[in-house]
DNA sequence: ATCCGATAACTCGATATCAAGATACTTGAC
DNA sequence: GTCAAGTATCTTGATATCGAGTTATCGGAT
């Protein structure tokens, strides 16, 4: 079935045939993807009374393990977020009771922040939501098809994710 | 290479052995990668002047061919931004010269936008060093790994781009 | 011919994001 | 021990986005 990228090709073909467009046959479908999958996401986590940036904060830290806290900094990696913008999500979500701010015992300027039990369990609920959804997205695939899939993508993502950038 | 997914799905699954998390080996990878390129972008475009919101207008309209003109309706599509989102855009990329807004001669509720030459110009230039700087990251697959990447990817856009949603 | 549900674009208020810079603390070289 | 460079977090101001609601127009059914 065409999609949207495919007309956009077609399009770019047409109008400049001189150029080489094949690398917006990945990294534009990848792009537009994202985007609906925002859009996806903020409908299943509106049923549980969290936007997806809270999602993104309280799983990093739900991940993490007892006692459920990470510094600023490690969150920022995780979220791919700017550290003014975290440590405004971060006084949001305190404000709501979903974590807490304590003091790094080891480093002063540190902090952490730690998962209350309410911002554990509205994690767990918002996890199995998303879970559910996503696997009806993927029942296009077979699942043979969406480990080629995982394989590709971590080849693009990997050097991202392992240099200092 | 390992990669940020690969360490989030090894802490799910020592967390929350009872779920399958499958799902987010494929669809976690697309969000993170989509911002990741985000920020690739910003940094390319800031080259030519462009931010990427003004990239993507621009460019669809330099896609529609001569006389360059599509409604803000059409624009919508193309961009999965808000109807109010697209209103601010045009606004500000009328203002900077790089588009016009004319009346639809055949619908006295419609808009046509259309590029200027300017528009054009900062069009062309941008796409020609977005390409480049995708071909970039794109090295790390062969030819044939990338069609078969986005063949995959096609499969799970079709749905979000062809139904009223 | 008229009505009424759809459609196109815009307005407005609230809010999340970013970039750049400020502050406080730490670490390593000497 | 001291100092400089580096690091962790926070502050600030500008700006882009969204959602919901508004106005004007269209087009089909009667």
């Amino acid at each position: 079935m065409e999609d949207e990228v495919d007309r956009l090709v077609a399009a770019w073909r047409r109008e400049r045939p001189d150029l080489d467009v094949e690398p917006l046959e990945v990294l534009s479908r990848v792009s537009r993807l994202a985007r609906h999958l925002d859009r996806a996401r903020r409908l299943a986590f509106s049923e549980h009374g969290l936007e997806p940036w809270e999602f993104d904060v309280l799983t990093a830290l739900r991940r993490a393990g007892t006692p459920y806290q990470l510094s600023p900094g490690q969150l920022l990696t995780q979220t791919l977020v700017t550290s003014g913008t975290m440590t405004n999500r971060i006084d949001r979500l305190a404000k709501k009771g979903l974590v807490e701010r304590l003091p790094d015992p080891s480093d002063r300027r540190g902090v952490l922040v730690r998962l209350t039990d309410e911002g554990r369990d509205r994690a767990d609920q918002a996890l199995a939501g998303l879970l559910e959804q996503e696997r009806a997205i993927l029942a296009e695939l077979s699942h043979a098809q969406r480990s080629e899939l995982a394989a590709l993508l971590r080849q693009l993502t990997a050097p991202f994710d392992n240099v200092p950038g």
